[in-house]
DNA sequence: CAGTGGTCTAGACCACGCT
DNA sequence: GCGTGGTCTAGACCACTGG
């Protein structure tokens, strides 16, 4: 029956009855009628208002999930996606960002960020050394195959959720020695960078953007259909030397990444 | 039968038929097992091989769509994505990034960059003046909820496909009577901002990471599971006045946003 | 034409959350 | 206990692609 009912009432009606399922929810979403954190019909419901089978409420719901403007949870129902984004600025140096309440707080740059913000930043260190990834080797330009880094893997939470995986790579000879491989979550005024004896003068910042991979979306504890960005840095110390690559991986529902540039 | 079938071979296995179907071809596909852009086995082939029904197996790929691994053509199958990205540079200044090569072929900074890369650019213009959206209105500080601005729409290709949205606008009084109001793809040496007799001389980039609006991706005809970052710059002219908004939505499957930074 | 994905149905059983 | 989402099946029809 319903192919013809739905063609009857829109003469050549192209969208499926999925599509038309997810396009009215977004579009009650979007237009504010239904506000963030609220719950939707469920899907049995759904499932009478449309006419529709369960399985096709469920794809026209799972289209919204991807889209990130929903998510479900079990046992419960479907709700709006409630967005709240940090701003993030790693366009400026470790060394001029270092602000006065960092001195007090034994903050980074990343956490008087957060500070800043009102919100009360925390992150698991892990200090090892291992071989490095292709995409580090490439950027630190370690010859041998062989040549080990240092590397701090950091996960980065704001009030206790969890907001960004951030590990740096540092070449032995550079952190050997220094407070780079102090285990734990240390800070020194002025930075790491610094504390090793290395001025970081320079930095490559490459972002990509991408679904997370399964591992990430766990640690994240990322809901479906939340992108993040891969975010690629390389230090070069006044040698021209990289002497650190950072690679931080920040869940797009949490995060403003800003740059703020000056012509000199 | 085949709940105790499955958990007969492995104990207690907690992940779920479709999990299983796309955790084995993700392994496939990541371990390079099987070529980007090569196919992957049938839908009903997968039915065969897991002792799963066709639904299921579709649930288990649109997990991989999802996380944009995999596309599927209508009547062909399923295939391993292929990525190739584009280098954009945002972080540099117009007047900076002017070429040698810019003065002979009438390049503006975006299209030297494609060119630098060996590809061809080519952008479809549209001028006109609007009310402008909120986000625009309060980055470019007009008081007056009255207040028109001059909006430059492009869609920008590489070697024909589509591959960025950049909407730049201007407050009115900035614009009128000077080449931003120029329709079709026009380029002045120097950049519009300088023609326009402004000079830019600080920018502010917020980069947000989402899924695609439908008409977004629409527009730019991107396969499911590729997220965007939404890209806003503010620019500020000598006298700290905000002269122009530039919001470009850039897909996350054709390009790498680099900033290169250096300590003064 | 045979094979592929796209859409949809109807029914089943499960684990979970709340009251 | 009842309602919710999560998983799965078996079967159907369609539009599209390729040889």
């Amino acid at each position: 029956m319903r192919l013809t009912d739905r063609e009857e009432i829109a003469g050549v009606e192209q969208r499926t009855l999925t599509q038309r399922i997810a396009d009215d929810v977004r579009r009650a979403i979007t237009s504010g009628e239904v506000a963030p954190g609220s719950a939707l019909l469920s899907e049995r419901e759904l499932g009478e208002k449309y006419g529709a089978s369960r399985g096709t409420v469920r794809r026209g719901l799972a289209v919204l999930v991807n889209e990130g403007l929903v998510t479900s949870r079990s046992g419960l129902g479907y709700f709006v996606r409630a967005y709240e984004q940090l701003d993030w600025y790693p366009g400026t140096f470790e060394h001029l960002t270092q602000r006065r309440d960092t001195a007090e707080t034994g903050a980074d740059a990343w956490a008087s960020d957060v500070i800043a913000q009102g919100r009360t930043p925390r992150q698991d260190v892990d200090v090892s050394i291992i071989t490095p990834p292709d995409l580090v080797a490439d950027r630190l330009k370690l010859d041998l195959a062989s040549d080990m880094v240092v590397v701090r893997r950091r996960l980065r939470y704001v009030d206790d959720v969890p907001y960004q995986i951030a590990d740096s790579y540092y070449p032995r000879d550079v952190a050997e020695g220094t407070p780079i491989m102090a285990p734990g979550d240390v800070t020194i005024p002025g930075g790491l960078m610094a504390a090793a004896g290395h001025r970081q003068v320079r930095f490559r910042d490459e972002i990509a953007i991408r679904m997370p991979l399964p591992t990430e979306g766990f640690r994240l504890e990322l809901p479906a259909g939340t992108p993040v960005a891969e975010h690629v840095r390389t230090g070069y110390n006044s040698d021209g030397r990289p002497v650190r690559v950072i690679m931080t991986i920040v869940p797009g529902d949490r995060h403003k990444i800003i740059y703020e540039v000056v012509a000199e």
